[in-house]
RNA sequence: CGGGAUGUAGCGCAGUCUGGUAGCGUACUCGUCUGGGGGGCGAGGGGUCGCAAGUUCAAAUCUUGUCAUCCCGACCA
């Protein structure tokens, strides 16, 4: 297998390849869309075994509804129409017949559909048609439903796990009697998110607000959690939207109140995506490969014996299988790797490659000394331990790293967080450093909408509790009740 | 949808200009020596050259058409 470009080389094509070569997800013979492999798909079942859990905690039940939404249900809220229709899939047929000119099957053109199926690019109006149906009064509320599901976006350029066509992810939908409620639940799942993020993932992110422009099709606030990826670009990395009452007006959702009146329910929705793989591939891995947070490592400890013949290999295996049972017993996940068509070279490369975060390796001298070599993937260092004990020292280990990657990933972000006072000195930090960039800005969708222009930068989001001293707008002068945070984007 | 490029073995590529036996690396299979950082040697299997028409004694190579993919821009989690 050939070596990895390097990050310096070339940021973007170091990511296509390690995605690939580190057997996460390929393309498909479906333009845009991936083939999740199992060794990615295991990572983002952690991810979502724990942000299923975190879910529940927070008082949320699963439910699922229909991938097709009638086309009628999404021209009810006019900014939820502007903001996804130019990239819905239409299902227009049901049917197909053998071409009649033998060429295969084509479209029965007789099998039109009444009225055509949206596949959900998100699933707020086929949510709220059916809250319409579950609630009458205050007794009914709140509605706290999550779904996983996959959803289609019919973009134009696509990347693996950053955008896809195609994507997996959660959505919750939530109805609250009061707007304080909405608000305090959108929060709420924004920290929840920010909390998995740092928690789990080892990714620092930084929580605020979208600005108008950046603010989700239909919501009235849209929280984010934004993280920095080590070629200087930010990624949004999760949402969480204050519907207020739009959906809701939209659908005719009202409940009767304690006091007999009627009122329009209020609505969050929030969700992350198989792009927080995208995410937790840049956050931390380096030229030689993956490098994983151990909560989220499918295998935390690889295991490779090095022998010459086959009793060889039987007496490490007599000493490598109760290490095994030691570190399973801790619920460490670890896999002892015998298998007898690789070389140990090659093994060591391929566990590198992707990302587990502890390999040991046994061999005779180990077996005479009562030793074994663990080697760190996110340091890259090595060391020879005793066998007694090296379940101990292992999960040590493994928490150090979670630790150490995650202070790395947040050192790296202060490095590259950069307050600027001009719009020159803004320009010339985007060009030569990148970045999260903290400004003053006047707060006018005009001057944001001029910077992104001239210079490819967003405002990421407003910090929720950032600095909030004020300031005088960087382009206009004009100003500023406190710095924004920009950065060029994925 | 605009600009650029590419389709040849599972993967990565050469061969195309100048038409004449289908090639290389890697992966795969067998044997053997090996094994503490992506092994060595020997033997072997695998391709309607994206597809379709045309020119020619002869097309991966020339002509026309067509399909697909990738990269760069506008849109986006």
């Amino acid at each position: 297998m050939a070596k990895l470009t390097k990050r310096s080389d070339d940021y973007s094509q170091w990511y296509n390849e390690l995605v690939i070569t580190a057997d996460l997800a390929e393309n498909s013979a479906v333009r845009g869309c991936m083939v999740i492999k199992p060794y990615g798909y295991a990572i983002w079942e952690k991810m979502q075994q724990e942000l299923d859990r975190m879910f529940k905690e927070t008082g949320h039940v699963n439910a699922y509804f229909p991938l097709f939404i009638p086309k009628s249900f999404f021209s009810k809220e006019a900014s939820h129409v502007d903001g996804f229709a130019k990239e819905c899939a239409v299902v227009t047929h049901y049917r197909l017949k053998n071409d009649p000119d033998g060429n295969g099957v084509i479209v029965d053109p007789d099998a039109k559909l009444e009225e055509e199926l949206i596949v959900r690019p998100t699933s707020e109006t086929i949510i709220w048609s059916t809250y319409k149906n579950w609630i009458q009064s205050y007794r009914d509320l709140p509605i706290k439903c999550n779904q996983w599901a996959n959803v289609v976006r019919w973009e134009m350029r696509t990347r693996l796990f950053l955008r896809t066509t195609e994507f997996l992810w959660q959505e919750g939908h939530t109805a609250h009697e009061t707007k304080q409620e909405a608000i305090d639940e959108t929060e709420t799942m924004v920290q929840v998110y920010a909390n998995f993020a740092e928690q789990f993932m080892a990714m620092p992110v930084l929580q605020g607000v979208k600005t108008a422009n950046e603010r989700f099709a239909g919501a009235l606030e849209t929280y984010t959690i934004e993280a920095l990826m080590q070629d200087g670009k930010a990624l949004q990395s999760g949402t969480s939207h204050f519907l207020g009452q739009n959906f809701a007006k939209a659908f005719d959702v009202k409940f009767a109140t304690k006091e007999g009146t009627e009122e329009y329910v209020w609505a969050s929705s929030w969700g992350v995506s198989t792009r927080l793989m995208g995410a937790l591939v840049m956050a931390h891995s380096d030229d030689f490969g993956l490098v994983l947070p151990p909560k989220l490592a499918p295998i935390q400890v690889a295991i490779v014996p090095i022998y010459k013949s086959e009793e060889e290999l039987n007496k490490i295996s007599v000493v490598v299988n109760e290490i095994v049972a030691k570190l399973k017993k801790r619920g460490i996940s670890v896999k002892y790797d015998n298998s007898d068509n690789r070389k140990p070279g090659w093994k060591f490369a391929q566990y590198e490659l992707q990302g587990v975060p502890l390999r040991l390796a046994v061999g005779p001298r180990d077996i005479a000394n009562n030793t074994v070599e663990v080697a760190r993937r996110d340091t890259l260092t090595k060391e020879v331990v005793s066998i007694d004990g090296v379940d101990a020292y292992v999960a040590d280990l493994l928490e150090t790293i979670q630790e150490n990657i995650y202070k790395k990933a947040l050192d790296f972000r202060t490095e590259n967080t950069t307050e600027v006072n001009s719009y020159e000195e803004f320009k010339e930090v985007l060009n030569n450093k990148g970045g999260f960039v903290m400004a003053h800005w006047n707060g006018s969708a005009e001057i944001e909408q001029k910077i992104k222009d001239e210079t490819k930068a967003t405002i990421r989001c407003i910090l929720l509790n950032g600095d909030k001293t004020p300031g005088k707008c960087m382009v206009t002068g004009e100003p500023s009740a406190q710095r924004v945070v920009f950065a060029r984007a994925y």
